[in-house]
Parts: structure tokens; C-alpha cells; sequence
DNA sequence: ACAGGGCCTGTGACCGGTTACAGTGAGCCT
DNA sequence: AGGCTCACTGTAACCGGTCACAGGCCCTGT
């Protein structure tokens, strides 16, 4: 291929040695690199059988300060790193991101922006032309950094609506109220009446309409609303452990749990059997998001699948068509309820 | 601060303006951007402000198109996906080398190559000049992949020694021998002779290392060393389990496991659980990285300490060596044995 | 014969930085 | 006074692409 020197630094062709080699200008060489405009098939030849001889690839740096776009786009997390390191949704999120920018011939930037100090780093990287793009993890809708990278025209696609951003900001969320909603209804037919529940963070729209189907199961069915059955966790397992703890003093007679995440349904489930309850005997407990800890708690969780591999793609999706200047748009994708045995069918 | 039009296409301020505002040349304006060269007191200050009068913020593509310098790095997985990302000590080292390149101001850009396509994809794109390194995160010695990169000169780090290319290739590798050693000298220490290993693949470093670490062990304290108590698995929870049903089958009077991975531990506990053997009581077992895993196990692993942050944090030193040029280097962290339930201390 | 259009190609002006080099003036020494 | 260094500054030439624009050539229609 290319004759190396040894001892020399190896230096990479440009499209204008391609061109000397292909016996063309360098502006077609563009040309059949960029498939634009015409350009004869003799040339498009020589061009090909030149780029294979001197094994040129272009520079992205010159192609991207030309054209301004970066071919990359930035994956953000703004939560403390724990909560969303240990969780597998975010894996399957992550992996589900990398393999769509990947299948767009985009790459995958990774930010972790949990201390101040990143985050002002992240905002001025991000406003600075680094990349085309963001995906946003875990948006809280009191975040300053959001309202940062909105003012900075930075296109934004959030996983989960973003309370108060709806029009400004696209997103891709699961149908959190009707599966919430459908969770609870399953608890309802196995003949629970004192159900309680564990929602997320009350500036999450998943907390919010997790919790909001809920109460539509409970009034659908003429079932009361009793505040003192409703904890608020962070998704974590221990904010679910802790929370159960509150409700067995607050409310000892529940007879069925429905925590709107997995994690929170395992730290439930581990206060559930301490205190001498039985599952599902007992109490019984539906999870949400049918993340690989579901499979392996004991005893196994019912929960709603929260298809985070689509969420992923649908993300990457939108934020392309963010990018080419298509006004935002908010989607939703469906769950449906898988059964175990913490809560098996009546 | 930037006066915008509304309507019209807010357009990022160049270092020309900022000169221009300044009333000094643009090179100065690089000078101060930069610290280079000497540059008069007065000038620092109005540069200073007309940056900050503009907003101005350099175009990162323009600098890496002059420089030659991209400033980020690859973090590249070559496991089929699941490995990798079902494995909490992945996601360690991904969030420690994010932590260090961050504090270097350093970017991190995903890869995942699993695939054909996606290898080929990875080694066009990381030789194409897009990144400034590779950390390579489990490198098998006979992948065709680094035989490419390596080629292609680009600067690599791997996460643990690669067999074959230890002139070639940086690396930082926990102590994996003298770590298994002291696993199995607890074992021994606490009366056990009929000692099984369930190790890591035969082309990875760790797997070679970590056996060879047990056979110290054995020989050190005069026990014989039996070929049927010798079990190979990929580092999954699954070949754990289905090492040591072999196991079970060909050596049934072994007496303790040492598993060079906590997952390959927590497969074999489940299977010697399911055969009615007490873990510690019947076998004792211990495992090897202390990951999250271990903790949760029931019961909980004896396992040797992996410091796998610490391991991120010199892979991207010494990345960044290697990218100033630097010969290679490869480099080990210590362990420790952490004692548990599953062999408790004599 | 010549105007006009469809293909195809080359020139040159960007994109927005970095940096080698040349130069300027002030201060100091001999 | 002349030469020299020192501290600083500006000009211009890159880096390696993209793309608007201006032709050139050949074929067709009148």
C-alpha cells in the first residue's frame, strides 16, 4: 500500500495527492467522494482506483470544519454516577444509543456531567460546537443545564418528556401512565384493595405519570385515594427500601405494592420479606421497566417492559431530525405487562 | 452578550472578531488563548475581555484541522455486547476513564465492535485520524483488530496485558498472578487441598495469569496439580455455572473453587448450591475482582480485590504518554483479598 | 452556421484556527 | 552612536477539506 520510510512519520495522503495520482482536480475527487453533482465514470474510476492506491481516507477534521457538522453527538448524564452506572436500564440505553449513531455512521460521545464543575464543562462543550447533538439521560425540568444548552440552540433529545419543555425540547418516553395504569389494574383483578405505591421524583415526568396511572386504576375502579400509600424514591433501590419501610408504619394493612422502577420494586421486596410478609402471599409487588434485575429477584417481579432498546432508537431518530431543523415532537412508546410470580395471574 | 437577531441563524464569533474588538491581530488572540509565546499585559486583558464581551469560543475543529490533535479518545469494546455491558466492572472502568480523560480535559467516544461490520467500521474510523488513542478494554491476543490498529500506528492502551504484543502495546494489568496466589494460599490455609480453578480464556492475559497464579499456589505448598480440576469459561456468570457442572462431574471430591472472575464465582455457587453442596461448609469458593457482584451473592464472595478505577486512571496516563511518545510501557496494581462468607477466614 | 443546453471539470475562495518568520521599538552596553 | 538583545506584535502560509462559479466540449435544433 503506501510505501512507509522507516523512521519517518508516516504521513497520510490528501485529497489533492489523490488527485495527482488519479490525474483529475481535487474537486472531483470531493465529488465522487461526496457522490454530488456529475462526474464522468472514467473519473469516478480513476478516482476509486486512486484512493485504493494511496489508501487516502479524509480528514474529518477539515471536512468538519468545512461543512460545521461533527458527525457526533453527545450521550449525557447528569444524575450522580452511581445511581445510573448500577442500574441496567441505563446499559440497555446505552448500548441501544451506540448501536443506532453507529448504524447513522455517528459517533458516540460519552459525558458525565454530576459535579458542578462538569457540568459547566459540559455546557460550554456542548455549546461549543463539539457536537451536533445530545442525548439526554435523566432530565429533571428544574436543571439549569437544560435551559443552558436550549438558550445555546444545542438539538436536544430527552429520554422522558421534560416537564415544562415539552415544546422546546423532543423526546422519547415509554407510555408511563397507561402502563402504570395497567400495572395496578392487574393488582385490582387479583382482588388487592389497599395498594400502594413507590413513584419516582416528583420533577421527572416519569414519576409524575407513573403515579398519575395509578390513581387512574384506583378512581377507574372506584377504589380511594389514600396519600398516606404514596413514598417517592429516585429509581434506586434504596430509595425503595427506605420508602417501604415509611409505608409499612404509615399504612401496615397494604395488601400490594407497585413501585415505578424495578430497583425500587427489589428494595421493597427485601423489607417486604424482613418484616415477615409473605410475596405474593401477603403483599404483592409489580415493578416497572422489565430491567434484567426483575428476572433474578426473589421472588421473580412482575413488572411492565419498558422497551429501552426502540426508546434508544426512537432518540436517535428524532435528534436527526432535530438536527436537519424539524420543529420538536414528543413520543411515546408502548409497555406491556410481563407477569412473575411476585405477582402472578389471579 | 451576543446580540442576536431574532430569526436570523445565530452565527458563533470567529477570533478575527474577537480581534477585531480587541484591537490586536488574530495571532495575539491565539497567543493569549493559548499561553504561548510573550505576550504584553495590556493585550492579555483586552483579549480577555473582548472574549468575554463576545462569548467567543474557539472552534474545536478548526483547532484539530491546525493541530492535528482531536482531543478525544476511543473507548473500544470488542465482546460480544452482552459480556461486557451485564458486567458492573465494565461499567467501573468506563466510568473511570471518563473521570480521568475528563480531568484532562480529554473527550471519550464510545465504540463498540462486536460485530464484522462493526470491526471493520472501527478500525477505518479510529486509523482515519478521528481519535488520538485507543483504550482497548478486553483484548484477546489474537485479534485480528490489533494487528490493524497496531499498523495503522495509533496510540493503544489495553486493560490488561496482550500476550504477543507486550513490546507493542501499553498496558495496565491488576497483579493477576500474585492476586490468584494469594486466593488459593487463603484456601490452603484453611485446610483445603482438593483446590479447582475455574479460569479465564487461554488468549487473554488474565486467564493465563490467574492459572498460573493457582499453580503456585498448589506447588508453593506441595499439593499436586490435576489437569481434571482445571476449567476454562469467557468470564460469564453462564460458563462459570457450566465449568463447574464439569467440574462436578469429572473431580467431585474438590473440596474448594477458585474462579478467576466474580460472575464465573457466582455461577459456580448457584450449581454447587443446586447439587446440595454447603458453600462454605462442603466447598468454599472465592472469586476474583470484587466487583458489585460480590457483595449480593449468597453467600456473599471472598474475592480479590480488582482496583479497577485505579486501573482506568493509569491506562489514560499512560495513554497519553504513549501519545507524546513514549515507548510502551506495562504496567500492575496491586490486590488484596477480601474475605467473605463464601471462605471465611480460618 | 451558430445558439443553447447538458455534462463534466478546474479554479479559487472559503471554513477558523496555529505557527514560522519578519519586524518594531525600547533599553542597555561598549 | 551603533549594535544587540528582549519583549512584543503582525503578516502570511499553512492544515485539508467543501462548494459556488465559470468555463469547455459536444450534441442538437433551427
Amino acid at each position: 500500500m503506501i510505501p512507509v520510510v522507516p523512521g519517518t512519520p508516516r504521513k497520510r495522503p490528501t485529497i489533492r495527492d489523490v488527485a495527482r495520482e488519479a490525474g483529475v482536480s481535487y474537486a472531483t475527487v470531493s465529488r465522487v467522494l461526496n457522490g454530488r453533482d456529475w462526474v464522468s465514470p472514467a473519473a469516478v474510476r480513476s478516482v476509486r482506483e486512486a484512493i485504493a492506491r494511496t489508501g487516502y481516507t479524509a480528514n474529518p477534521h477539515a471536512r468538519s470544519l468545512a461543512t460545521g457538522r461533527s458527525g457526533s453527538i453527545a450521550f449525557l448524564l447528569t444524575e450522580p454516577q452511581h445511581l445510573l452506572f448500577e442500574d441496567p436500564n441505563f446499559s440497555v440505553l446505552l448500548r441501544g444509543a451506540a448501536q443506532a449513531l453507529s448504524d447513522r455512521s455517528l459517533t458516540l460521545i460519552l459525558m458525565i456531567a454530576s459535579t458542578p464543575a462538569e457540568r459547566s464543562r459540559a455546557v460550554a462543550y456542548l455549546s461549543g460546537g463539539h457536537v451536533d447533538g445530545v442525548l439526554l439521560v435523566s432530565p429533571h425540568s428544574g436543571d439549569p443545564l437544560l435551559a443552558q444548552l436550549v438558550d445555546a440552540g444545542v438539538p436536544i433529545v430527552a429520554c422522558g418528556r421534560v416537564l415544562g419543555y415539552e415544546q422546546t425540547i423532543s423526546s422519547v418516553a415509554a407510555d408511563d401512565r397507561s402502563g402504570a395504569r395497567s400495572a395496578v389494574e392487574h393488582l385490582i383483578a387479583a382482588g388487592c384493595t389497599r395498594i400502594a405505591t413507590i413513584t419516582g421524583p416528583p420533577d421527572m415526568a416519569g414519576g409524575v405519570d407513573r403515579l398519575q396511572g395509578y390513581q387512574d386504576a384506583l378512581t377507574a375502579h372506584g377504589l380511594p385515594l389514600d396519600p398516606s400509600r404514596v413514598e417517592h424514591g429516585d429509581w434506586s433501590r434504596e430509595s425503595g427500601a427506605a420508602a417501604m419501610q415509611t409505608l409499612l408504619t404509615r399504612a401496615p394493612a397494604l395488601d400490594a405494592v407497585f413501585a415505578a422502577s424495578d430497583a425500587m420494586a427489589a428494595g421493597a421486596l427485601r423489607v417486604l420479606r424482613a418484616a415477615g410478609r409473605d410475596v405474593p402471599g401477603d403483599v404483592r409487588v409489580v415493578g416497572f421497566d422489565d430491567s434484567g434485575l426483575a428476572a433474578t429477584t426473589e421472588p421473580p417481579l412482575t413488572t411492565v417492559r419498558h422497551p429501552l432498546d426502540r426508546v434508544a432508537d426512537e432518540m436517535v431518530r428524532l435528534l436527526t431530525d432535530v438536527i436537519a431543523g424539524r420543529t420538536p415532537l414528543s413520543i411515546t412508546v408502548p409497555t406491556s405487562l410481563v407477569v412473575r410470580a411476585s405477582s402472578p395471574a389471579p
